[in-house]
DNA sequence: CTGTTAGCGCCTTCAT
DNA sequence: ATGAAGGCGCTAACAG
């Protein structure tokens, strides 16, 4: 009936008298440090190998002493999902410190390339891992790659730089969130036949140029007998937002649908719901937030979007601490999903 | 520009000094055992919090060395979700090994209470903890309930019994749902009126019966223009499903939407596709497998409803695994949620 | 190139 | 009721 114990408890003390050789050997095969003679190597690798073993993490967090600090590099303002992220990081503050881990917030602006890039040098050797949420831009890449050199873990955090050599990028897969996006609003209106409407923040942000894409790809090629308006670009602003989605629809009475790329959603909400036709109109927008949660129970919105903030802000750290320690990474466990939220199944 | 530095690297010692006591007794004290006076208890108690004091768990787990047993009691038989929950522990063992912890699969009949009841008896004394796919009976909760009373952490995996004391639930809210079928339905099949059909495995199972009360309230609250026709019982079986739902389709002509609550999303898929239907009719099914997704990704099934076996799999060792430390538990990270997969955002 | 040894911070007897 | 001391398995000096 019970089956797949796992291994018994060994040590590097039997593996190290098993191949005959002493701890300190065995320790620097396991972590491949110089010093040992080649043939020792290959009779250490095999004993180890042989009996499957696995040193004890706990062991070698307690003997290494060293606490370990992460910073994260995160965009100073008032960006909700943004303060999300960080208010998970503050949940897991117990967590960190039973672990003597210590993660460390800096803000800076990071949509002018070259604070980014500078604010990644200055934390050049003080850390064993990096977050980031990147810009992708020349200056950026340069500097990750340089903290990446100097020994650091690096992993970008919602938005990547595909170009760098980061070790690992924590987010969702945008042209697939604009794809899921666009088919939702191609099967949401349903029958009907009319225009549909797209406002993002800028289409020189990669993640919004990106949903964009995806979104295009689907109306073209699945929805083609709906009426695609031009892009708007309402700067990820409350204000603008609003004044652009009212003038539109003023202007073309046969809008069906409304796709939101980026923020803003608070604006465009306020002009769907002022002319009278937020109930109407498939309204689709990204991010779930008190506000975006409000307006999907009273019906203006009817789906969110999103990437789990929480679950982002964990897998960054734990993927830079399996980084730290060499040790792999679970990667279905740090796969951020496109969530699809409806009202019935906001968690 | 930086901050949020996580407290210094306090230890035992330094409490112990500060509170004029020795280490023993801050561990009395920490894990609250008895042999201390209740006033050096509140001053020793006192230093910790003043300090915001968090024992190192690597030294704890290493101290206390002995290898921590966990029991995954789950259905026997070809389920290929079970299957999935399964190889994702699998995936784990390399993780659980490093920290020393055991899981073992106890395979048992969890549909009959008293097979069921009986095998959680013979795991008393044995785990440290227990995951159980539960079935809500009474023999069932009183076996529940003595493994607590013996000291075992339980978590029910999937299908919960909440009369029980177990310490935890591991899976989604089934009535939230039926309901998200029930909203999908009616937003996707559009201005067009006609039959719903519905089938379950049983409506005796508590999942499915909660998932068919979500789904009956919201197409009676908001979509009653819809005829929804009588609940048909497949047994979860692919051939009977098959057969169930070709007569219903030869019978009424006027389906246009068809949810599948349980198992045997293959055969309602095969008598879909044979009578040509398969696209005009709006399907959702729940859970993802191989061959899920190669309806969504082929049209003939519009939305999969899941719950993420990789994350019910690390979520109950990670909860087994608190509990049995006395940790907190993250709820946030803990809540399993209803996944809407769609064909644009497959994991 | 290889081995010896002193801790890391906590838990657990065993004394007192 | 409290304290002293050895050790858990690994790392990192320091010797050879």
């Amino acid at each position: 009936m019970a089956e797949e114990t796992v291994s018994a408890a060994l040590t590097l003390k039997d593996i190290a008298r098993e191949a005959g050789v002493s701890l300190a050997t065995v320790d620097r095969v396991l972590h491949n440090r110089p010093g040992v003679r080649s043939d020792t190597v290959r009779r250490v690798q095999e004993t180890i190998a042989r009996n499957a073993f696995q040193p004890h993490v706990a062991a070698a967090e307690l003997a290494r002493g060293r606490v370990r600090r992460f910073a994260f590099v995160m965009p100073s303002g008032a960006n909700p999902f943004m303060q999300q992220i960080e208010a998970y990081l503050g949940e897991m503050s117990g967590w960190l410190s039973a672990r003597r881990l210590s993660v460390e917030m800096v803000n800076t602006d990071v949509f002018d390339p070259s604070v980014l890039a500078a604010t990644l040098e200055t934390l050049s050797g003080d850390y064993d891992g990096v977050a980031v949420v990147a810009l992708d831009h020349p200056g950026v890449r340069a500097a990750i790659n340089d903290l990446v050199d100097a020994g650091t873990k690096v992993v970008t955090l919602v938005s990547d730089v595909p170009s760098s050599r980061r070790h690992h990028y924590v987010g969702i897969d945008n042209i697939a969130a604009g794809r899921t996006a666009g088919a939702l609003v191609g099967r949401l209106v349903g029958q009907k036949s009319g225009k549909i409407a797209i406002i993002a923040g800028s289409r020189g942000l990669r993640d919004h140029a990106e949903r964009i894409f995806g979104f295009n790809q689907v109306m073209a090629s699945e929805f083609s007998h709906l009426d695609l308006l031009p892009l708007l670009e309402g700067r990820d602003e409350d204000d603008r937002s609003e004044q652009l989605i009212s003038r539109l629809l003023g202007k073309h009475p046969d809008i069906i649908a409304l796709y939101n790329v980026g923020a803003g959603t608070q604006g465009v909400a306020k002009a769907l719901t002022e002319t009278g036709r937020g109930k109407q109109i498939v309204f689709i927008a990204h991010d779930l937030t008190a506000m975006t949660r409000k307006l999907l129970l009273q019906g203006t919105l009817d789906v969110a979007i999103s990437q789990n903030p929480g679950h982002e802000a964990r897998s960054a750290v734990r993927v830079l601490l399996s980084l730290a320690r060499n040790e792999p990474i679970l990667s279905e466990q740090e796969n951020i999903r496109i969530d699809i939220l409806m009202r019935d199944n906001l968690p």
